[in-house]
DNA sequence: GATAGTAGTATCCCAAAGGATACCGGTATC
DNA sequence: GATACCGGTATCCTTTGGGATACTACTATC
């Protein structure tokens, strides 16, 4: 393979790998999106339960995050008409196909911090 | 396992989740971090050469985001004192840890594009 | 000697993200 | 009837992330 072919395909690929990553982040972009998707992979739970597990987050932005995470079909809020109301959120199926990522970026993030305080 | 073990232990988990993905989205911060690694994945590249491949990025945040590369040692800054001054960013093996993470936002990315697209 | 490229730095500015605080209507409890 | 929880909303304010633009010192080329 020639040189120049090496590169066209290399820049290919890059622009490819750009052009994921750069979707894959729009959706999660946000300081609270992926916590919130992290913590209901526990099972569902109501608004309040969510705030105290994420823990700092106020009142306001949860409800923004889970309007996002709602909207991409990553959260499904559940309204159960007893009396009184009772809302849950709980994690979609596609809402779990962000594993991968969370496994990956967790996985890295705890030997990453190994690695610093090793030094 | 009690119910309360169970309850214990995932949120355990869900702690040690967030702190894992924390770090390593800590470190990722900035609008360029990955795209930068992504373009240094071909081959090591010169300043002008970055700001071509990656577009639309300027001049100072190019050097921020690689002053924060370099000093969490995904990426090497070569000088090369030939005449004149020849310069070359490259990724570092640690650097390369983070492909794990990379394939899997953009595996992600592309399969979600293509699911909004299709409907 | 003008022009262009290389590798950045400096300054200014704006929009967006996010935090603090207060509040709302409803229900249940004391 | 006061208080407290639930599921949020509204308003204000600050921070910071990042873009635009200009500029620097050096070298090479026309």
């Amino acid at each position: 393979m020639l040189a120049e072919h090496r590169q066209t395909m290399s820049q290919a690929e890059c622009i490819h790998k750009l052009s994921g990553v750069h979707d894959a982040l729009y959706v999660l972009s946000g300081k609270w999106k992926l916590p919130i998707v992290i913590a209901l992979h526990e099972g569902p739970k109501r608004f309040g339960e969510l705030q105290r597990a994420i823990g700092d987050i106020t009142p306001k932005l949860l409800s923004k995050e889970l309007k996002e995470l709602e909207m991409n079909e990553f959260v499904k809020r559940q309204v159960y008409t007893s009396t009184p109301v009772l809302i849950e959120y709980e994690l979609t199926d596609y809402g779990s196909s962000l594993d991968g990522i969370i496994q990956e970026l967790c996985a890295w993030g705890i030997q990453h911090r190994a690695r610093i305080q090793s030094r």
